[in-house]
DNA sequence: TATGAATGAGGTTTCATTCAT
DNA sequence: AATGAATGAAACCTCATTCAT
């Protein structure tokens, strides 16, 4: 429903008649809609960090294994457009909680740690590595949605990307 | 008002106020809450746009100029927190037409030839420019964000950014 | 509440505060003023054709039996001011949808047959039945709103008026 | 603009634009919404009268005299299909006043004093004149109606309503 | 006298939340 | 635990009227 209609357009009332149960029973799971919105939140993000990090090898090249994890995560990403576009909404919303978007950090710490090892001998060598998580997820995300847009040139796109990505983190 | 409070929490009552006139007086001038949604997201925009191509020298080097936006660019941004973090809201609001994003498009077409340029020998030189864009506005929003919140190291987070930026456009 | 104070003064939080419910509750059950309005002026309609042609007799002359309803209706409306008042406004209100008043027509076929019967040899034989109905209808209605503004010569009136819609149907 | 778009969407800045004057204009020379309406009722009202009487022959005998009217009045309705409808909003208006209706009235004399003798000796002698009058204008109203529905019928149907009429009044 | 910007009360409608059953 | 009718605050928007210019 948010990916279809927006945010503003998911109120209760449409979101329990779309899950199949009574009004009221919304509010036996969860305290308030903000609630449901944060919990839907950190489990779509986990569910994201979890397919990035899917069947990773235990050895290989650091540029080997962030390229694993990038082709994960966006084929994730196009293969749940509903998911991905929801996720969009919800890393705007003021009604997610600042607990909610560092527990999602706390679930992405695998990645975090590739990532350090990639840009560890780079240029990006001296920044936060929160920064820099910040930065290629903002790429991952741009790519993404060109993918979604454009699903012909997806896979060209995705490998442009990558490279910017690699150049990015290890110069 | 939207940068503090966001944009659900931004009434018309509440705006008028906060403008000091009457709540009947806004719907003079705007026809509608969308409609003053939209000319502040164009004129938001275009007011960044214009900083970050203000005093651009006649000559330079492609990476002298891209330099110079980047500078001017970031600087409008971390100026003025209030009208960035309105500009991130209405980025992705709903309210905001299919007009005026495009309107705002043809507004940034200098940046987009400048940017042009830059990649034009470089490893992205065959995606369509408007991807090539999207993601150095991602990354630069990315950083403004960080440098808001870390202003200490706003300028030292500014150029290692730009080197990653330059290393995507031209290798 | 539309009887006393006519349709403008009839907002939806007064007729809710009225009706012992609060402002919310009326928008479940009516999606719109506009559909409440129309559903009170179908069952109103309905109601009076009811009661113009309750407890007709299987036979009798056609005076007899237009006789009969005109008695019915003028009664019905005589001891129902209120809704004879509110049918008045909102047979004009724009409100009323197209729809509306097709289904009302539809209620009143019993009664436009039995004019049908009576004007078959008269005067009006080939006019269309439903301009003949609207004559009778303006009659009546010009009647009833003399009968509840002078209740003493009512009982006259109605005889006096019945004449003369017989006289217009049947010469 | 009444008869186009109902009374309900003739907002007062509407009409003062439509009349090519300004919104403030309006109410130099109207103290009130509600004393344009008075007015303009009046007027359009005397304007049908005055139509409806013009030309009357100094004699003639009582049939003749007000089939002349009935054609006049009609002819005035058909030809002014707007004020028509205008005329038909205002008259069940609650912003007319009880004065506006009896100065109406007053304005009626010469056609009430027509109808006078036309009914001094028919069926309907010992009602009011009043009354006779307003079943006569339902009556014609309902036929300006129909006239304007159908234009092809319409000089075949005035003579029938009209016969009617005459058999209402003299039996 | 003419103007038109400003007003704010009032209208309809939405929706997160409650609670008796 | 599940329900769904009821709620009422709050949102957006309209418009008759005023008044300084």
């Amino acid at each position: 429903m948010i990916a279809s209609k927006g945010l503003g357009a998911a109120a209760t009332a449409a979101i329990a008649k779309e899950a199949g149960v009574s009004n009221g029973s919304l509010f036996v799971y969860f305290v308030s809609k903000a609630a449901l919105l944060n919990e839907l939140y950190v489990q779509l993000k986990t569910e994201m960090g979890d397919a990035a990090v899917a069947d990773l090898p235990a050895a290989g090249s650091a540029r080997e294994l962030v390229r694993h994890i990038w082709t994960r995560w966006l084929r994730w990403a196009t293969s749940n457009p509903d998911k991905r576009r929801t996720l969009a909404q919800l890393e705007v919303a003021d009604e997610i909680t600042l607990e909610s978007h560092q527990l999602v950090r706390e679930g992405q710490r695998r990645m975090a740690e590739l990532m350090e090892r990639s840009r560890a001998t780079g240029p990006m060598k001296d920044e936060p590595i929160s920064f820099v998580l910040l930065i290629v997820g903002a790429i991952a995300d741009t790519t993404i949605d060109a993918m979604i847009r454009d699903p012909d040139s997806a896979s060209a796109r995705s490998d442009v990307a990558f490279e910017a990505v690699w150049r990015v983190l290890a110069g």
